[in-house]
DNA sequence: TAGATTGTTAATCGATTAACAATC
DNA sequence: TAGATTGTTAATCGATTAACAATC
């Protein structure tokens, strides 16, 4: 095991492993080689072994690897045991379709708190949650200990509830609006733009 | 300009120059240095130089890129000059959110046709288009010239439909259900997994 | 002209892969 | 035991960066 810095682009692996392994535990297999699971993946075996050996020694020679536990270890190093509260920002038509999606439960995150800044939308539920004002963003966070938020506001706010967000310590954000933003270091940033990722297949087409 | 073979990690990032430079020019700036534009996105200027020295020369010494040239340029180089017609597969929740997403058509696609299995569905209205039946798919796609598609079916049925998708000519695939599948070469797919994005954060916190 | 910035080369850096001893 | 597969090392491959001549 090397205990210096994991680089990021494994890191970014680690999660590609774990579903997976999920979906191999629930088919009921108990036991994966590195090359079963690269060739699902199209991933390398040499390179998985590799990635996994950055944290610990988990398969066994002549075997390969315990489903279940590589799933579980993976969810141990990605702190994703337990289940994180998610705050999410923006509740139009976007926002909306983030609260209802059932995909977040099973991999360890719920929407904590829903929050809005037009007044017509304020205290109605989404998705059985009500929806605050955005003023109330810091004490909510604080209350419920919230280190992650979604962000799904139009372009035009969204630097400026990033900034409100990083404020409230804020260390995590998922940005759905189609921009770029800037934040301070030690505060991770990830995009969703289903339109970037077509327009990456264009150009093969 | 080097006509050979170009990165696909460079291809990659050149949705996020056009999405920059498409707001620089809605800004209604002019010019930008790769000095501005790689502060702007995080990435060195030198890495923005050399990504577009493999398609031409785009800039001018001492100036920098005009923007709503380099931006035409991109858009030409990716093939989103005009509107491709994608097919939407899955009219659930996460469907139905996909056809009504805004995000698509000022990026250069349009929700050309949409489709489900479900016999309640089919034949109902969803932003603006009839749901048809799935057993209509090669038909459509051939009529409608159709070459890119959104899976947004449950994991359990998505490497079926992909199959099916793959067997009408379909070249690239932006696939929501949180599972991996598998393609014939020359059959792009990109994933869409908020999960997986969230998780990848949660290492660092 | 002086200052700025490109496009490109060469050097550096980092990631992937091949290979194999260890061992289940 | 024989066969298979791990974890790790060293080699290879590819991507990023530094530097600078060219030139606007």
């Amino acid at each position: 095991m090397e205990s210096n810095k994991v680089p990021d682009i494994v890191v970014g692996r680690l999660p590609i492993y774990l579903r997976a392994l999920t979906y191999l535990a629930e088919e009921g297999q108990s036991v994966v080689s590195s090359q079963d699971l690269g060739k699902r993946l199209g991933i390398s075996s040499a390179q998985i072994r590799k990635d996994l050996s950055h944290f610990g020694e988990f398969g066994k020679q002549g075997t390969g690897y315990e489903v279940g536990y590589l799933r579980d270890q993976l969810k141990r190093i990605l702190r994703i045991e337990g289940r994180w509260p998610v705050a999410l920002i923006g509740c139009g038509a976007l926002g909306t379709a983030v609260a209802y999606y059932q995909g977040f439960a099973p991999k360890g995150f719920e929407i904590a708190a829903v929050f809005d800044n037009d007044p017509g939308k304020i205290g109605q539920r989404v998705s059985d949650k009500p929806v605050m004002d955005v003023a109330e963003l810091p004490r909510v966070v604080r209350e419920k200990n919230i280190r992650i938020a979604i962000v799904a506001v139009p372009s035009t706010a969204a630097q400026r509830i990033v900034n409100t967000l990083v404020d409230c310590g804020i260390k995590g954000i998922l940005n759905y609006a189609p921009i770029n933003i800037s934040v301070p270091p030690g505060v991770q940033v990830q995009y969703i733009d289903p339109a970037v990722h077509l327009q990456r297949m264009t150009y093969y087409l």
